[in-house]
DNA sequence: CAACTAAATAAGCAAGTACGCAATTAGCGA
DNA sequence: TCGCTAATTGCGTACTTGCTTATTTAGTTG
């Protein structure tokens, strides 16, 4: 990814900005466990109908969820799971950064000399 | 991550809302070879020092980069490279899905909807 | 100490976005 | 056809955010 042009790198920027949504996280989570139509996605969210209408119009136009209107009801469903494999990891980084901040200030105040060396390492796994 | 409280759900958006910019993302980028004061960043994006300041900073404050004051600069450098295979598998996303929505339509040649992305170069200082 | 440079911060503006309410569209049944 | 329900969309409001310019802070040097 290091040489994407400047269209590409937008793109996954607008990506990015469609997880940046807790609501629409919330969504995406609801959705792992099967299809959902758009109220009983509103009423686990407690939201208006229209606004989770909105953000899964948004999901569906990246290409996170599809669609499919039975009835008069519209069922959403997850179209690519690989997004949950996303959440992990940046579950899992926000996790390794919690644990640096938290042990990193105890030892700080102990060795403050040896912070620049220790800089260096890897982060604690 | 099924079970994540709302909270923890607000600090993976908002961790998904540090990567949803394509500046901070160039910033990056450029960091992927090595570490880089402000100005040198500023002069690559073709933005001032005071906005990619800003940027550093916000990156900073979600762990993914580190500070490193030398001197009269400031030296930034990449914290945690697993950002990079976050990236790597968005891109692999986005490629995915565009690959499925112009696998039906080779009558796309004279596509005209792409065009809209184009060109949206910063102005060269 | 004064002058200079690099980075960070403050202030203000313009653009984008989430939200609710209200109006509209689409499918189903009497 | 009419009425009902579910989903979408138009509109206005409040909030957020990225950017620039100007100011302040920190560090080096004469």
């Amino acid at each position: 990814m290091q040489d994407l042009p400047a269209q590409a790198l937008e793109q996954v920027a607008t990506y990015f900005q469609a997880l940046s949504e807790p609501t629409r996280l919330r969504l995406l989570n609801l959705l792992r466990e099967g299809e959902r139509n758009v109220g009983e996605l509103a009423l686990a969210c407690g939201y208006t109908a229209a606004n989770v209408s909105r953000h899964l119009a948004l999901l569906m136009h990246h290409g996170l969820v599809t669609r499919e209107s039975r009835g008069t009801s519209v069922y959403y469903r997850i179209a690519d799971a690989s997004v949950y494999a996303l959440c992990d990891l940046v579950c899992g980084n926000i996790a390794r950064r919690l644990a640096r901040d938290a042990g990193g200030t105890q030892a700080f105040a102990a060795a403050p000399a040896r912070a620049k060396a220790a800089r260096k390492r890897p982060p604690p796994r």
